[in-house]
DNA sequence: TCGGAATTGTTGCGTCGATGCACATATTAC
DNA sequence: GTAATATGTGCATCGACGCAACAATTCCGA
């Protein structure tokens, strides 16, 4: 009840976070570039950069080799110094990153696990890779804050795990388990909803202000609304959870009838006769099945998905679709023909501007949106971030 | 590609874009309000108001009488010399209304026709109805621009209807032939993107940031989205078209399976055994019904609807579900129900925080939803609009 | 090889918006 | 009637960005 207005500090906190956004979402850019893009003057761009690396968040390098006329600008990088822990905890393993500005990935420890961790457990291993990485990966930065990518509900403003079904987790306070115990600011966010903003940050949909991500993994369907460039968070925190949804579905296999019910892993494996594949695996006996069943299923499921897909896009209107996991190898078993069921179930409009695309960021997805979970509030305020070493 | 950097002049202009915001929304607070909800200084906030009374779009008036110490403030008010001219061509009638700030619906006429309008005979309508108001409630004011609530798809980033099924319209320039013909400024959108705006701003859902609007006509189920306090426009404008989606349905009626389909005010008017009927006298029809069979198609169709709003909700966890026109029947015929019926749909975590509840602003809604799609760039940037009489 | 054109960094100054103090003003409480 | 409280008002100050002039660096053509 007391910020909407502006002064002059906010005015200079608010273009050094639109000049270290720019940075750090186009990893090098020259200070000629940044100019143009804010509309700021160059005496302007060159005190903010000048303050953002006395900050320590940028470099300001040698100029790239650009055969144009003028004098040659300098390229300015993110620096190094600067890293966030991007943590993911899953059934069989947690696995942490070290995730410098620009999303670089600097490091990864997978923790294989043989049950499911609690909360408890989830900090104590991380706090002994932390302790493990200190001298090496971490020594002399400065670590923002620690990101957590949770298979399930997350109540976004306070970290709080309503709901993690497969790691059995209810009600449990994250975050404040971690900040308690680490001392490190903590956030944390549902698996996928930080996979869309990776993947529009730094993967397919790389400039694209309206996109639904849907990822398919052994658990089942998470899923991920970007939306006029911004997360689509909801009320609580709990958007984007396709998987539960009902759609029309011509033959019902399950009692349910969610989307997940349907459209699932298991089903494939079942259709090509395996117990156990790791992605690429199921992908390839997927994709070279020449056996009929295997087919049907396949094309069953992109009939379900595809009205699921509809229905999003009749909502959200989306310009992009990114499928993830099997969902992936759901399309690209017939790319055409599950665009053009999607697009008979779409308002014409709607369907005319939507592509369907695979996810493009692989592994690191989860870590880099759980870093940009950090970074967030470090870019919006660059001057609150302390300069004492981790 | 040049003006995400914010100088002195924006620094201002947001400041007085806050201001009148406020006073847009709140219709009337005093200086010493502002100057809380703002956080800005005393004489800040004195010389916004003083600029914005200057610009002709606030009066400041007298104190309110509050029983507490100190030197009463006065009490800022929209002028109402500045108004937005609100159109909704209908296949039935064409209505057109003058808004003011604040969301005052001043002025109200309905034209009524014979058969659908084209685009070309709504503005030769309207060109005739603002003659005729100009000597009496137009007189003296500033005409903002105008703003139409089109029954179908608007592209909303340069107002071209892409399709408006009941009018039978398909990609007509709605916006440029209104600015070509009255030189006013003007824009559109879809009526229930327009009418989710209004609830959320002057109607059920003031101050709720994430809400969704279906209403129920005639013509079908449209919808509109407000999330994170914003519209959700997605890509094209498109967004919030419901009524096209497929929900699971146990037992359905049609072929298509859209919700439209399903939930329909013909087959309510059918089970009523009614003709015509206003909304009012359909569901008084409906809810003092003993007869079993209509029991039974509210039933049936609350239960279609619940799996729709259940989807919505998995995906956009909203806090408030607004229902409109005869969807608002149906909350009504049994408002534990259905509500019972999504919450059963519905990630426990996301149900928690739903309420589902009527629309609030009846006949104003389209038209306030209109004028605030006019308002909406005056209110940002109040310097640019001339002085210069209507 | 050299000079002109083009682009961009650097520096000092001007402009302008918000702030905060001191003071004036208006109401309530006693 | 006086004290306390809250708010409007005028003015000096601070600080952020824009601008103009100059310097630096490159390309290009004669």
């Amino acid at each position: 009840m007391s910020n909407s207005g502006s002064n002059l500090d906010r005015l200079r906190r608010a273009n050094l976070a639109t000049v270290l956004g720019i940075v750090h979402r186009s990893r090098s850019v020259s200070r000629a570039q940044i100019t143009a893009e804010t509309g700021l003057y160059r005496s302007t761009v060159g005190a903010l950069v000048t303050e953002l690396a006395a900050l320590g968040f940028v470099i300001e390098g040698e100029p790239e080799a650009t055969n144009r006329v003028g004098r040659p600008s300098p390229l300015v990088t993110p620096a190094p110094g600067v890293v966030a822990i991007a943590v993911n905890p899953e059934v069989d393993a947690v696995t942490l990153g070290v995730v410098g500005l620009g999303a670089s990935v600097e490091h990864r420890v997978r923790h294989p696990v043989e049950s499911p961790v609690t909360p408890e457990q989830t900090v104590r291993i991380v706090r002994d890779l932390l302790d493990a990485l200190r001298p090496g990966p971490l020594a002399g930065r400065r670590v923002a804050g620690i990101g957590i990518a949770v298979p399930g509900l997350v109540r976004t403003a306070d970290g709080l795990v309503r709901l993690a079904p497969h790691l059995g987790w209810r009600d449990a306070p994250l975050t404040r388990l971690f900040e308690e115990e680490l001392g490190l600011p903590t956030v944390a966010d549902n698996d996928a909803s930080l996979g869309a903003l990776a993947e529009h940050l730094f993967g397919v949909g790389r400039g694209v202000d309206d996109l639904v991500y849907l990822n398919g993994g052994a658990s089942g369907i998470g899923g991920g609304v970007i939306a006029d460039g911004r997360p689509l968070r909801g009320a609580g925190g709990y958007a984007g959870e396709f998987g539960h949804n009902r759609p029309a579905v011509q033959d019902r296999t399950s009692e349910r009838g969610a989307l997940e019910d349907e459209v699932s892993r298991a089903r494939l494996l079942a259709a090509a006769a395996l117990a156990v594949a790791d992605e690429p695996t199921l992908a390839r006996a997927l994709l070279g099945a020449t056996d009929q069943s295997v087919r049907d299923e396949l094309a069953r499921q992109r009939r379900v998905l595809a009205t699921a897909l509809s229905n999003a896009a009749n909502v959200l209107n989306p310009s992009l679709i990114v499928l993830g996991g099997f969902l992936a190898t759901l399309l690209a078993s017939d790319p055409v023909g599950l665009a053009g069921l999607v697009a008979d179930q779409t308002l014409p409009p709607a369907a005319e501007g939507l592509r369907l695309r695979p996810a493009a960021l692989g592994e690191d997805r989860l870590l880099i949106g759980a870093a940009e979970l950090v970074f967030a509030p470090v870019i919006a305020d660059p001057a609150t971030l302390q300069r004492t070493a981790s």
